[in-house]
DNA sequence: GGATTCAGAGAGCACTGCTCTCACATCTCA
DNA sequence: TGAGATGTGAGAGCAGTGCTCTCTGAATCC
């Protein structure tokens, strides 16, 4: 383990870019075929070394994956947060509309990455939850934030404010006092539920479910039903 | 091609018991390790025969996997029409939520076979629309059935009434036409939403979105989704 | 300058989908 | 009943996969 004080010799620079490399090569291929036909050997070809010598920088396939799946949230987490933070502070229904549609934008131009994060699981495989759990709530961190940030300042109301379930209570009671949240439990589930929605919605899109030809106007459909969730959510 | 008005010779019988059996192994197969792992020399071997055998029965992977997909797409149907069928045909609440209940029961007794129909698409394969597409929209069928009969009986209401962007009229007039619904379109985009959000909640849990430890009471967080969906939808 | 570390090459193992040929059983029909 | 057609399985083979192991040569360290 190299001394993160000393500067970096040349052999660890040079190591350290042909990560970077392996990791960029990784990228285009996942883009192309998807994360099931991620092949090191595929990569290890156009790195134009052989396969057995990828070996030295990543442990295996997995190890690959993992790395680009930090990669992937890393990507969608800047997206999202750049997205949210152009708009004022206190505009709160933008904002949440703002981090769903970049989560779409982001979704739609990355298919097969978005499909590694947000898919079914690629079999075999299971995510180190110690390096993927921070990149991987970013986004809904920041739902969550922009829904504190309203409740806050006063403008987040449910219609109705019918108590949920105690069992249910205690789930949210447990993430409120984690993330530090002044929204009530009954506002966290519907915030949720706006949150698993706007990705149904989103999946739904990527992975074919909408049919060829059923939706031509689907920003507009996307749009309609953020308008709606945003109300579920409290946001008026 | 065998003449469908003749009895089946001795040959056929064993043919489509062979058949049978292939589509049974590659459930199983299916079920434990996942769609991309699904493996036709595997197959095979449990079916005690060479792997080049299998291909007197079934073209390619592909094809086996089109037969589990519409295996599955099956029994989810008759799953979720046995639960609808189970209330009353005016009980539209109920049976909103008898269909999404077992949609999620389904899901998750069936986790891979679920992620094979709603989950990221298999690299490399490409359902074909011809032979899916029917047993594929049975669920969102009896949604609409549920919507419709609601709707026609007076008790399907939108909570505000603003009519939908022309654009997303048209795509919903032709849906509503197609299917002969009485349902407009403002509703129907209502219930479309209410649709991705069931299947983006289900997701979420089958899929480990939720993390290993975030939610103790999923039951009762998807029944509370539901009864918010339900209004969402229209259904009071 | 000698010892150590490290990168890459190459062979090999077990697996995959799929194709092709060959042998044999069964079925059809004159 | 016998000959030809048809169906079925075995086996070899091709190209690909992840991964391990050993060996060589080069860079680095002291």
């Amino acid at each position: 383990m190299a001394d993160p004080l000393k500067p970096p010799t040349p052999r660890e620079q040079a190591r350290a870019r042909t990560i970077e490399q392996i990791i960029r090569l990784g990228r285009e291929h996942l883009a192309l075929h998807g994360a099931a036909a991620l092949s090191l050997r595929a990569v290890a070809r156009d790195l134009g070394v052989v396969s057995s010598a990828v070996y030295r920088y990543v442990e295996s396939r997995d190890e690959l994956l993992t790395l680009l799946l930090i990669d992937a949230y890393g990507e969608l987490g800047d997206a999202v947060e750049a997205a949210v933070e152009a708009l004022p502070a206190d505009d709160f229904r933008g904002r949440f509309a703002a981090l769903a549609l970049a989560v779409r934008k982001w979704a739609l131009s990355e298919p097969a990455r978005y499909a590694l994060l947000f898919g079914s699981p690629v079999p075999g495989y299971q995510a180190p939850a110690e390096r993927t759990t921070g990149p991987g709530t970013r986004v809904v961190t920041g739902l969550m934030g922009i829904l504190d940030s309203a409740y806050r300042a006063g403008k987040l109301a449910a219609p109705d404010a019918a108590a949920v379930v105690p069992a249910l209570a205690a789930d949210f009671e447990a993430i409120r006092s984690e993330m530090d949240l002044a929204v009530p439990a009954t506002l966290l589930a519907r915030g949720a539920l706006a949150w698993t929605s706007v990705f149904g919605a989103i999946s739904f899109e990527v992975f074919g479910q909408y049919g060829a030809d059923t939706f031509s106007a689907r920003d507009e459909l996307f749009r309609h039903h953020l308008q709606i969730l945003a109300g579920v959510a409290g946001l008026e």
